[in-house]
DNA sequence: ACCTGAACACCGTTCAAGT
DNA sequence: ACCTGAACACCGTTCAAGT
């Protein structure tokens, strides 16, 4: 990359965390442009889509989350590892408001921009959901997409202004109905 | 109203169904205005804002859901009048695809169109927990808030194609939590 | 190589002018 | 009363022209 178009990108990059953080996932692009003094197609020419923006966004969130599960698997028992690496993962897929939807529908396009990043979280969590279920702590009827799922519609929660100051009870629900082996079927 | 007006009125609803079930709640004013063949102010007259389209959309729904709420609490038992009115109050909430982020905002908005439709619902639910919870069958650290944003983020959940196969069984995951008095407390 | 302005086809809002 | 076309300020996409 020659030094201006670095320059450009990495200050775009930060003029575009700044706007999203404060307008969330459909903030306008060429309000970024337009702060970052560049022109409307130089910041597509650096992020094509949307999901390219935001994957250069959440890139070292996602790097931090991977290392959070390993951490927690040699240094936790297997449910307590589980739930915590849970509540992380409900913070990373609401990195900004509203990019839950954005990671939402990646995870099933193989095209998006954002699909190799959520595959790598599916997989993550995938891997401590198994052995917390192998010990025996976590309800044996819940695969990885679950937990994705479930880590979004928390997330989600979070970005709803009328529901987050109960997010982080609703997320004790939710914990404590995964770490709970079903005894009794609910219709 | 003017015969006229009637006529455009009950049209426009018509069209507006179709085109939401097709394209969500994203769809463009603008192409409901003109497959009604009609201005597009005049489609914005009679509903000044999309939520003002959606509330007219679904009050028949909302009429629906609160005459199950009757039905099911004189024929059922508590637990079971619960559960069955959360699942349609999950398809409520998921009547048109992406409806439930208006939902969500409108829940906290007094201005919105929505917002009397979602206390209705609020209150409704709150009604059949409050009963299950009088019992001792529904777990006694949720409100009608919980239930509402539960019940939102189901819907969501049922609205994204990645997640939609999984949302049954993950009704049953969160139903089954509800009906769970907490035993132990998970961090 | 990389950047840029401009043209394009869209959107919802607003309102003066029509019937 | 009710309807309408047009002007407006926005959006993301695309590309020929510049450095």
């Amino acid at each position: 990359m020659r030094a201006d178009a670095r320059k450009n990108y990495s200050h775009l990059l930060a003029v575009a965390r700044d706007i999203v953080t404060e307008h969330g996932v459909d903030a306008s692009m060429r309000d970024i442009a337009r702060r970052a003094d560049v022109g409307l197609a130089t910041l597509l020419r650096h992020f094509p889509t949307r999901e390219a923006l935001f994957e250069a966004l959440m890139c070292t969130n996602l790097d931090a989350l991977a290392q959070k599960a390993d951490e927690l698997e040699t240094s936790n028992s297997p449910d307590e590892a589980l739930v915590s690496w849970f509540r992380e993962g409900v913070a990373f897929v609401h990195s900004y408001r509203g990019v839950v939807d954005l990671i939402a529908s990646a995870h099933a396009d193989p095209d998006s921009a954002l699909f190799a990043s959520c595959a790598t979280v599916h997989a993550v969590g995938a891997r401590l959901l198994l052995r917390a279920q192998a010990e025996g702590t976590a309800r044996a009827d819940m695969n990885g997409d679950d937990l994705f799922a479930l880590m979004s519609a928390l997330g989600w929660l979070e970005g709803q202004p009328a529901f987050a100051p109960r997010a982080d009870h609703l997320f004790h629900v939710i914990a404590s109905a995964i770490l709970t082996n079903p005894s009794k079927r609910v219709d």
